[in-house]
Formats: C-alpha cells, structure tokens, sequence
RNA sequence: GGGCUCGUAGUCUAGUGGUUAUGAUACCGCCCUUACAAGGCGGUGGUCACCGGUUCAAAUCCGGUCGGGCCCA
C-alpha cells in the first residue's frame, strides 16, 4: 500500500479545525470534569526547535488522553512575545535598534514582527498534532495581557510586596537595562589578573585585581585576618594608584590568601562579593565611576565617557606607564554574565522596582511541595534555587517594548501614584491620564517609564489563560504545569512566587517537567556546532505521528538524544496498523461499527480479550500516573506480538476456511477482530493522532466525528478469567512449535503438512486442537509422551 | 565547591530484593513470500562502571571511588 503521510496529516488537520474537535463545553460548570492545562508559551524568537518537538506532544498525550477519559479539556494556548527577547528579536529581523527607534514605532514594529513570527509557529505546532484550543490563544504583548499584569502589580502594591528604591542592582551593560538574579549565568571568561602597586612607592602593597579600570572606585583593601603578610597593615591606610585617595585595609576572612597577593581590592562595585560586603561594612562609603549606561562618569577621572573595556585598555596602559604594574598573569574565572547576550554583568545603583519575597522562602518552599511534581526529584532544584535567593525579585527594565508600569511619580513630594485599576491597560509613557498626587494633591506627574521584565508577565499565565469564558473562578488552580527542566528556577518558580503572594496557594496541582533534546551524541545543539535538526524536516520525511512516537519514548523528566532508529520503528508502526487495519477490512468486510461483545464463546476469541483487557488495564494506569513511554510499550507489545503476530494469522487461517468451518466461528472472529482493532487505534490516538483517524474513519469505527471524541477503552462487559487466557497462551507455543518444525523443513507458513504428533499438555493441546490445525494447515494432532512441546510428523 | 541525576550487548533501553537479566535496533545464517519497504526460525554480542557492606539472596538497598549530564555557587 502507498503510505502517503503528508495527505493523511492534512485531510485530518483540516478537519480538527473545520469541526472544531478539541472544543470544551464552557457550560460544564463542575469542577471535577474538567481538566485544566497552563501551557507553556513559547518565545518568537525563530523556528520550532527539537526541544519544542520533543516537550509539546507529552502535554499534548495528555491531553488527548484526559479528552477521552471524558473530561472537559481546558488546552489553552499562547506566545510570550513581550520584553527583552521579542526586542532583540525585531532588532535582529529589521537590523534596527530600540534606543534608536522612536517609541511609538519601535513598539508597532516589535508587534508587527510578533504578528509575522506567529502566523508562522502557529503552522508548525498544528503540524506536529497539538490539540490546544488554538482559537482563545493569548499573547504577552496583548492590551488584555498588560490589563492583568498590570491589575496584579496594583495588587502587589496593595499587598505591600513590591517597592521602588534606590539601591544597588544588577545591570547588563549591553542591553542597558537592570536585570535580576534570575536572567544571570555563570561563564568561564579569560582576563587579565594585573598585579598593580598600592601604597606609596617606598612601602608597597601588590594588589591584585581582573578590573584595573576600577581603582577609582575602590574603598578598601582586603586581607585575610589570618595572614601574617598583612598582619600590621590592617587598620592602616593606603593611597590609591593615579587616584591618590586613601583607603583602610580591612580583615575579613572573605579574602583569599591563595588567590594573587592575598590582598583584595574592594570597589563599589566590581562584582556581588562586593556588593555583600560593603553591606557588611557600612561605613565606607560610595564610589560609583559607572553609570547606567556602562560608560564611566565623572569621578573616573579621565575616563569619563569611555566604555569599561576601553577604560580597562586605557587605565592598563597608563598604570604601565607609571611603572606601577608588577606583572599581569592570564587568568581564566568564573564571571556573571546576562543569560541573554552573554555579557559581564555590572553593578550600579538606581531606582528599582523589586518584588519582596526574600522574606517568604519558607512558604514559597512549601507552596511548591503542595504541588505534585513529576518526576518527584525535579522539586530539590527549586528548592536549592529558594534556599539560594539572595536579592528580591528586580522586575523594571529599562526597556521598550512590555508592560510599563502603570504609574507616575509626583514632582512636587516624590511619592508614586498609581493607575486606578478601571483605566487600565495603561501606558503612562504616550497615554494622558487625567490624575492628581493623591498624597499632595498636586497635579504634576512624572511618568515612570520603566517596563516590567517578561517573567513578571509570564509568572500569571494560569490568570492569563483562564481570562476566556470566565473560566479563572472554576478552574484555578489548574491541574498541571508543562515545562522543561531548564526553566524551573524561572518559569516555574515565579508562577509559585506570584500565585503565593496574590492567592495564598500553589497555581497547579501537578507539574510535569520534561528534559532537553541533544544530538545523537549527546551534545547540545547549537547553530555555531552545526549539528541542529529540524522537526519540520523531520516531520517531512517520517511524519507528524512518528516524531510524536520519538517524542514517547522517554520516561518523564529523562533528557533524549536524537536518534534514527526511533523515527524509524515509528514509521514502521505506522505502516504496520495500516495493513493490519487493511487486513482486518478484507477479512470482516463491510462491518457494522464494532461493540464490545458480552457474549464470546470460542477460546481464541477469549483469549484475545482476554489480552486486549490486561493491556486496557496496564495502558490506563500508566496514562494515570503520566507514564506515556510505558503505556506505549505495553501497546506496541499487544498489537506486533499479540494481535498482528498470533490472533491476526489465526483470524486469516479462519477466514480462509470460513466455508468448510461455519459460519459462527467466522462471525464471532470477525466482531472480536473489528472490536480489538477500535480499542488498540482508541489507545494509540493520544500518540498518533493521525493514523489513528485515518484508520477510525476508513475502517467505520465509530459514529463519531474523530476518533479523538471516542471515550478511553474500559473495563470489558465479560469476565475472562487468567487461567483460560494462560491456556490459550499455551496453545499459541503449539502453534510456534509448528512453526519451527515447517521452518526446519523449510517450508512456508502456509505449506499443508500430515498428522503431527505433538508432546507437552495433551488436554489443553487436545481442548484447542481444531483451532492449532486450522490455523497452521495441519492433518490430525496426537499425543506424545514428552512433558514438552514436541513436534514430529505422525508414523 | 554544593545539589540533583545517570552509568545494563556496537547503539538505545526495561527492570527499586528472588529462576538462566527485558526489549528494540544493528549484524550473521537459514526459510518464506496471497496484510505488511513486512514475516518466521535460529545465532553472535553483557565481569548490569568500579570497590566494599547489608542479606539465605543485590542490576536493584547502603557507603565509597571513577566517569557523563544538568542546576546552583
């Protein structure tokens, strides 16, 4: 048979669209019939990678899955297309840049783009099968989306969970804007470890330091208490380089005596250790020589208006010329960088919005295992993440394109003053508010032109999401979180921190974390390695159904690499339940749509049943507890070895004989063969969506308009008991014992051969013998003596 | 450095105390060819990473070592 896969997707996806499939009814309002599901939404920035491949089916088995349990799906869908990564995003599609834009525009064409980049994904997920309701699909960026970010940034205000001050933060020089704890990532950098002399020339003191260009911002000098090379410097002071202002040596066991000289510089700020201990030592002053932008400012002297690498160039050259460089050693160390363009961080003091949540890891702890996490062992991160948190949550940006923060700051006493929440969604930058300082009356305000970074968006999908058909009411918390392992420090714990301060529980009951796709080597996959793969391509050659089997072969959590063979045995399953399903047509002809059968008399057809109800059994309860992989395996064994291999051949040996036999074997063979194939397609339906429709509707399996709106096969209306399914099982060895015995005398399976006499368990060969015969053309049976299965051709 | 996780035939993988360690894929031989770019029968291939412990019994539990991955410093 031509396997025309491309077809067969498209006729099937257009008709999920057309009639609407996937649709829940919005009426349902009882709880337990629902199923609710906070999708992950991607980012626009490209294509579809492996990773989306890999993750979005197992939301998607699921959801197929609770569908025919017969719950009310709640799949809702969306992009995260606001902040930082959809500005770069743009920037890079249009080679234009946002500080560069005008606001009005650059914001149009950041939407424009979105718009663009979208329509595109949207294609893409639908090709892989998705069964999201992909009609109410939100966006980050949308004027909804920003109503309820910023509705509940009032509600944090109200709750006195976030505050604006002034205070050191962490800045990304490159992206010029503040970013939090959570957006850096350690990297192991080469620099200069420049050993510069401190102090005056008689009496040195060697300093080692990566940041030259910082000695301008130094305050102190650190040395290790129990080092006796410093032992009578400390508490003195000592004149700093070119600058010449003074600074005290402290004692503080923070300072590594292995490291340099053992001596440390201390600078407002070089870096979070810093940071840490001008906090734990007050008195010492400030000396910022960055400003926001990472340009040096005034107090740096000469080298105002440099960038911090080529104040670092200059600064080294002139300590060079000064003859106050001792050496320079080639050092590599680990270093901040910002996770989005890998930049060194800074640390400089502005105005910053941050959510207080320092105070809350205790209940942000137990929130989080209230959740039910799959797999169990994914939660330590997050709560090695918590115990870790050492800055609030930094939420402002000082960037374009998200949600501004709906407020203004009086001119007159300083105080902010906030939208009312009936104006929002409001943009203070370009809308005209008509509003008074509530705190001076005056009427003059001050826009804050800040926008909120995307996680504190993001972090409320769940309100986002159940926005549609007034569902937020009977449906939060939802029942269960999709993300990748990646993302729990970000994702999945700002969801926690924000369902936690706004409602006082935990978002979702479950949590599904899935891992990360790598190459068949095990590396990761990267354009500059040159080793990406693409689903589309992918999808092209195998189809949808069997990257969606690739996808169901890992067990939750577990990480997989890309490998042939499993496309492959996909494809092959494909093609195998075509013909199957093909034979089982020529066999039963034209067939009324299968029922489950109450009365079955023959063994063969019992036994099936039999075997098709214990499968029934294992499959739902994996799919219970999340195991795809496992549900899958115990199909794939029932239908190739099971079905396909013995009941199948069995079913043709009766077909072929159907004259001679009667008619009444034959029929019930043919309602037991179209009732097994419906269960096994109704199983494999939340895997392969596509052939599983295909072969529903070509083979009249049922009277629904997919096969995906058919309930989840249950519990059989017989009872067939383990020891009649273990008798058959060991007629089914008679019948392999047959075949070795046509196989050592090379003959065909098909090939008639005389009486045999046969060993092993002479009742049950005897109960079963007409059905051994005919299904393996054999003459009469008689017994042997041997306690095993024996075959030798009759005297 | 800390946490988590993994280590089972060439490759991938099942298996959380009980026969001779599961299956897939690849490979080899023979056979068949009237659903099947398939099928049948048989075969090569493993010191279950290593060391020690608990136990009548360990791939499985415990401790340690080595190696890979991820997260966090």
């Amino acid at each position: 048979m031509e396997l025309d896969l491309p077809n067969i997707e498209e006729k099937w996806k257009k008709h999920w669209i057309e009639n609407d499939i996937y649709r829940y009814d919005a009426s349902v309002r009882d709880r337990s019939r629902w199923f609710a599901i906070d999708t992950p939404p991607p980012t626009i920035s490209g294509k579809m990678h492996m990773g989306h491949a890999f993750s979005y089916p197992h939301q998607d088995f699921i959801a197929r899955y609770k569908r025919m349990r017969g719950f009310q799906v709640y799949y809702p869908w969306g992009f995260d297309d606001n902040g930082l990564p959809t500005e770069r995003y743009t920037e890079k599609q249009l080679g234009i840049k946002g500080e560069r834009t005008e606001l009005v525009e650059f914001i149009r064409l950041c939407t424009e783009e979105s718009n663009k980049a979208e329509a595109e994904l949207l294609k893409n997920w639908r090709d892989l099968g998705m069964s999201a309701n992909f009609g109410n699909s939100i966006r980050t960026s949308s004027d909804e989306s920003k109503r309820i970010s910023q509705k509940m940034f009032l509600d944090l205000v109200k709750k006195n969970r976030v505050y604006r001050e002034e205070a050191p933060t962490i800045r990304c020089p490159t992206c010029r804007t503040a970013i939090s704890q959570i957006e850096l990532k350690d990297q192991v950098l080469s620099a200069d470890f420049v050993y510069l002399k401190f102090g005056e020339s008689s009496k040195n003191m060697l300093i080692a330091t990566t940041r030259p260009e910082l000695i301008g911002a130094c305050i102190a000098i650190i040395v290790n208490p129990a080092d006796e090379r410093y032992r009578d410097m400390i508490g003195k002071k000592v004149k700093v380089p070119l600058y010449g202002h003074e600074v005290p040596v402290i004692a503080d066991e923070y300072a590594d005596m292995e490291k340099g000289t053992g001596a440390e510089m201390l600078c407002t700020f070089g870096d979070q250790n810093d940071l840490a201990l001008w906090r734990k030592y007050s008195n010492l002053g400030l000396r910022v020589i960055i400003d926001d932008r990472g340009r040096m400012n005034e107090l740096s002297g000469d080298l105002k208006g440099l960038s911090i690498q080529e104040a670092k160039k200059t600064m080294l050259q002139k300590l060079k010329d000064e003859g106050l460089v001792e050496k320079i050693e080639r050092i590599k160390h680990s270093v901040n960088t910002h996770e989005r363009c890998d930049t060194p961080i800074e640390i400089s003091i502005s105005k910053q919005w941050s959510v207080r949540y320092l105070d809350l890891k205790e209940e942000l702890k137990a929130t989080a295992a209230s959740v039910k996490w799959i797999p169990e062992h994914m939660k330590v991160r997050l709560d090695n993440w918590i115990e870790g948190l050492k800055w609030d949550w930094l939420i402002s940006r000082q960037r374009f394109f998200g949600v501004p923060f709906p407020v203004w700051h009086c001119k007159k006493c300083g105080k902010p003053v906030f939208a009312d929440e009936e104006q929002l969604p409001v943009d203070p930058r370009l809308d005209k508010v008509d509003l008074k300082c509530p705190h001076c009356g005056s009427s003059e305000l001050e826009p804050d032109t800040d926008i909120m970074d995307t996680w504190a968006t993001s972090s409320l999908t769940p309100r986002l999401y159940l926005g549609h058909d007034n569902l937020y009411g009977l449906l939060y918390p939802m029942d269960i979180r999709f993300q990748g392992h990646d993302i729990i420090n970000f994702w999945a714990f700002t969801t926690i921190v924000r369902s936690y301060i706004h409602d006082g529980k935990a978002p979702w009951e479950h949590i599904a974390i899935s891992g990360n796709v790598y190459d068949p080597l095990g590396q990761k996959m990267s354009k500059s390695k040159g080793n990406i793969i693409e689903p589309e391509s992918l999808i092209k050659q195998y189809g949808a159904d069997s990257v969606r089997y690739w996808a169901s072969t890992t067990i939750p959590g577990e990480d997989i690499k890309v490998k042939e063979q499993d496309f492959v045995r996909g494809r092959r399953t494909l093609i195998k339940m075509l013909n199957a399903a093909n034979l089982v047509g020529i066999i039963t002809g034209s067939q009324s749509v299968p029922t489950a059968p109450s009365e079955v008399k023959y063994p063969v057809n019992r036994w099936i049943l039999g075997k098709l109800s214990s499968v029934i059994d294992a499959c739902t309860a994996s799919m219970e507890q999340y195991q795809v992989s496992r549900a899958r395996a115990e199909l794939d064994n029932f239908f190739w070895n099971v079905f396909c291999d013995n009941y199948l051949e069995i079913a043709k040996s009766v077909n072929n004989r159907k004259e001679s036999l009667g008619h009444e074997l034959f029929a019930e063979v043919s309602k037991t063969l179209n009732f097994v194939l419906s269960q096994t397609m109704k199983m494999y339906a939340p895997v392969l969506p596509f052939i599983t429709e295909e072969i529903y509707h070509t083979h009249n399996l049922g009277l629904k308009e997919s096969i995906h709106l058919e309930q989840w096969p249950s519990k059989l209306p017989l009872e067939i008991t383990g020891q009649e399914v273990a008798e058959f099982d060991y007629a089914i060895s008679v019948i392999a014992g047959i075949r070795a015995f046509k196989t050592e005398r090379k003959l065909s399976m098909s090939a008639e051969v005389g009486d045999l006499t046969i060993g092993g368990n002479e009742k049950i060969i005897s109960a079963h013998s007409e059905i051994i015969r005919i299904s393996m053309n054999t003459g009469k049976i008689s017994p042997a003596s041997s306690q095993e299965i024996e075959v030798s051709e009759s005297q």
